[in-house]
DNA sequence: ACTGGCACTCGGACCGGTGGAGTGCCAGGG
DNA sequence: CCCTGGCACTCCACCGGTCCGAGTGCCAGT
């Protein structure tokens, strides 16, 4: 194990290297870290931290920058969570009380966190599977079409458009509709399925197939829907990223626009606490010199959805951990409230 | 007015530039184009050519690049819109024909925009002030709370939460709804708020408040979701912008994440036929080195949206317009079609 | 009106020298 | 045994100078 100054010389690296952009050299560290120790020290403890894999040197000669590997030991052994600063609270409160509906609140969110972390920013809608149901209404279009309305509690709706094989009576449709929201409203979308299992029967055997299309539809949905949506922002933040532009921005704003890459990404995320995926970490190639910094909202204790962050390795990791936090928890503020 | 040949000089010129991305020298052209004349003469059309403006030098002894006055001359009396091959507009056709709905087919619109002319694809999605209702469903959540839930004829779907005075008993609601739909089914959006002026004075007075509420949350979805939707794609394509990357780049990324900024662009673009907007044409400064071709599309054949890209002055005009063009041909096929 | 020739300009690439920051190692001291 | 100061070494970044070529403007000639 690493004695504990030099767990403290791989801090000040990091918080350095954050710091400035530059890598860092043993009398600078000296300088402005209250180390106790000479330059030469610091060089034998930074001689180890690189024989372990924590630090590398871009070149000989050159100062030493964090590895993967370091910016992992930092944030899990060095590193806290920086609370905000209680105008900064006040702000994102500010801000996210003039949302209006959900949409306003997903859009709201993001730009908050990219304004706050001046890193990219990614909020994920909440997911179905793991909302109550507040409302299913069908309606009748035409004499053998329906439309499925879902509505969430966190204020999600879905819609769907049913054709049936033959005409359905709206008497029946309303029977369906009473008898399908008396099962389902307050229930969890996961649990559903098995809660509309034996609808069908309990109709005339004339209905039955429409009834039986609906369910299908709204089962399908509820699966469908595991596709979530997600919004992006703040990309403008990748410029501050590093000195050779193209090569590595480029892969980002890739991956960024295949959402399946990045909702994978926050689904790997743990469902409480945060997630830090450092690096390499990320599977994704195109994210290799990225850190994502994710956490579970909702508005209940429950998580609904994710949000988080995406930038460089070089991050100022506490201070985007509490950012992330604290947005998370107003966001299921607010949402309980709706 | 300009000769023949000068106006052949400037295009060869744009054609150039866009090609290599370098000034263009007076030997160079007379090589690559058969002007039938010698560098020199095609030195003293240069002249007159960057006196008049239509070109410029970055600097003393360094080739002629295109102005904006000059990229506006070509589009607008040298080029003409270059239609796809065959095997791109298969591709299309293959492309938008899976769509299942319409967030499904604006975000392969995007992606297909982006991919065909590897630029900065923006879709708008089709206004609600210019479709026709297609439905109008109240739903009772609560005694006191009402669901406003409009369908439009492109398959868009908007709902609202409505906080009533009183409670309002599921027969009157049947009967707005009933009467609702009677009058605006089938209109089109900007006529609904005459349609509906005198619907509450047929009401019981007790329930005239609660229409009344309805009616001005309806009227207000109609003016407030002008303030419209849009999906952006291919921002990885920024990277082929041009060499000086941060400085470039980063005001465009944030000009697109300004949706407010981007729809009033595409609103100034004319309703039929394509508009293009170049460099400083375009008002928003950090766009002042982009050109936005933009075109209308709709079901029929007046048009409910607007789609186009953005892309580096210096952008194969003819090209990307022809692009532009047959994918919103084919979106307003698909749209027709649902 | 076009052309060939010529002098001129300017930026970009190439080059070698220099300075400084940083390192590794080692011998000496607490 | 660990820390320290000293020293030689390495390598990058910067600077100034030179050279080259592409491109220009102008002019005299056809």
């Amino acid at each position: 194990m690493l004695s504990e100054r030099r767990l403290e010389v791989l801090r000040a690296i990091v918080q350095d290297y954050v710091g400035t952009e530059e890598p860092v050299g043993s009398k600078a560290l000296t300088e402005r870290h209250r180390l106790g120790v000479s330059p030469a020290t610091v060089r034998n403890d930074m001689a180890v931290l690189e024989e372990e894999g924590f630090i590398a040197q871009p070149h000989t000669s050159a100062g030493r920058i964090p590895t993967d590997k370091g910016y992992r030991l930092f944030v899990d052994k060095l590193a806290g969570v920086k609370p905000l600063s209680s105008p900064e609270r006040r702000a994102i409160q500010n801000f996210l009380d003039g949302a209006v509906d959900l949409d306003d609140v997903v859009g709201r969110t993001v730009r908050l966190l990219a304004q706050l972390t001046r890193q990219v920013a990614v909020v994920q809608y909440p997911s179905l599977t793991r909302s109550t149901v507040r409302h299913v209404e069908l309606l009748a279009l035409a004499p053998a079409r329906v439309m499925l309305v879902l509505i969430t509690d966190t204020g999600r709706v879905e819609q769907r458009l049913i054709d049936c094989q033959g005409p359905f009576g709206e008497a029946s449709l309303a029977d369906l509709r009473a008898r399908l929201n008396s099962r389902v409203v307050g229930r969890r979308f996961a649990d559903v399925p098995q809660l509309v299992q034996d609808l069908p029967d309990s109709f005339e055997q004339e209905d039955r197939g429409t009834v039986s299309t609906v369910l299908s539809v709204l089962l399908e949905t509820l699966v469908e829907e595991t596709e979530e949506r997600l919004v992006i922002g703040g990309t403008a933040n990748l410029t501050r990223f590093g000195h050779d532009f193209p090569l590595t921005i480029r892969p980002v704003l890739e991956a960024l626009e295949e959402h399946v890459v990045l909702l994978k990404l926050l689904g790997e995320a743990k469902d409480s606490g945060m997630t830090v995926r450092i690096g390499h970490e990320n599977a994704h190639e195109g994210l290799a010199s990225t850190s994502v910094v994710a956490v579970g909202y909702g508005s209940g204790d429950e998580a609904v959805a994710k949000l988080g962050v995406v930038g460089p390795t070089r991050m100022d990791y506490p201070g985007t951990m509490g950012a992330v936090r604290a947005v998370a928890r107003y966001v299921g503020q607010i949402l309980a409230e709706s």
